[in-house]
DNA sequence: AATATTTTTTAGTCTTACCTAATACTATAT
DNA sequence: ATATAGTATTAGGTAAGACTAAAAAATATT
């Protein structure tokens, strides 16, 4: 069993590691909003749970142990996040915190009644797929808006950044998950875009379309 | 804003409080399967923060916003409670404890959405009143079985014992929240009952009949 | 009133999880 | 090859929340 704090390395760890990559103890600190000092430690405590393989100085890797509490959390996370969406009136943009919490809440029956009576959802609010209870989910084939070119097009199926801010930003302009796109211009000085919406015509910058998701249509 | 320790001690002592009567440090450690040691500890915690009056060697009650605390604490377990048996298919010996963690989950609108999505329900499963979005609820006018004379009938509106062992013995008899009740005979020796009971005679002990609460019908 | 028992507090440790400051290691540039 | 910058670890603290053992206060008993 592992302690809240261990679960958000834990599942820090997860969403910073690409690929065989080991994950550096300032990238975590950065993330988590603390000290590269505690986190050494916890990396540490985590190898010695055989949640992480650490080597000092050079960087960590969540072992299969590791990756399968990830999974378990984030299964948690996004299901409470569609609960609180369907059933409790809750927007995208309110709903992360609050899953914050509730994600370290113990109980397997619980996870998977509420998957139930969810409907066995696939993807959270944010367009993010829900592992199911075995752990398995299937990788959504999604790009990045910033990657796209003129005349391309396609639905928005996610978003990277889930904070309010953004969130609100896009609720503003009237976009979100389904949304219809067409890459209209794109500013090569600053590498901003200007798209279609299905209202109007909208230019981001370079960090929206950066944590934007899009499924391409031909 | 309290920790979940904290938290965990208010409702002690709130459920322990009777009248004016000073809580004692022993009960609350008796309670909580810690030591008493922890316990003043905390105590002089809970009164640094104003929310309990404390006096050493004396016993300890909580202040008004102790009790608001309190109150809100059970509010949500006994919501979450009713989630659980409503929603997700629990029985009401499954709930207590996942109600426990679910409890410290902190979001004022969480918790009134969740109110309105279950009906504005104003008992638990285990026959507990459930406090508003202001703190208030009625007392329920009820009364413990081992109180009541040969004759007497009523219907079950509660139990004070909520552990899966009692819940389950009560399952098995058939016995549960609104079961009509008789009181056959009363065994003076040892305070127990024999009840009739929809089914069934059934003998109880003097501990059962301490544990049920009933309202009775003339 | 004096003694014994029970209750409660204090003193001293431990673990988790954080911090700052100092040190050590790695990588880069001269 | 050495100095330097950047990254990571160690050393030493703090606070919450638990524990055991010892001391003190409150009750109960003779
Ligand atoms: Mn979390
Ligand atoms: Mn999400
Ligand atoms: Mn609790
Ligand atoms: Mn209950």
């Amino acid at each position: 069993m592992q302690t809240v704090s261990e679960e958000n390395y834990i599942k820090t760890i997860h969403h910073l590691q690409k690929g065989e990559v080991l994950v550096s103890t300032n990238e975590i600190a950065d993330k988590m909003n603390t000290k590269a000092s505690s986190v050494t430690e916890m990396l540490k405590r985590l190898a010695g749970k055989n949640l992480a393989d650490y080597i000092p100085y050079k960087g960590t890797k969540l072992t299969q142990t590791g990756v399968d509490c990830a999974n378990k959390i984030i299964r948690k996370h996004r299901l409470w996040e569609v609960f609180l969406v369907e059933k409790l009136n809750f927007t995208w943009d309110e709903v992360h915190e609050i899953a914050e919490q509730l994600e370290h809440v113990q109980s397997t029956k619980l996870i998977d009644e509420l998957d139930k009576h969810l409907g066995f959802p696939r993807i959270d609010p944010h367009g993010d797929p829900i592992p199911d209870k075995a752990g398995n989910y299937q990788e959504v084939t999604q790009i990045q808006l910033s990657k796209l070119k003129k005349g391309d097009r396609g639905k928005i199926t996610g978003v990277i950044d889930t904070s309010k801010e953004f969130l609100k930003y896009l609720d503003k302009h009237n976009v979100g998950l389904g949304s219809a796109v067409e890459i209209m211009d794109r500013e090569e000085f600053d590498q901003s875009f200007i798209i279609k919406t299905e209202l109007k015509a909208l230019h981001i910058s370079q960090h929206i379309a950066n944590n934007l998701y899009l499924k391409t249509t031909i």
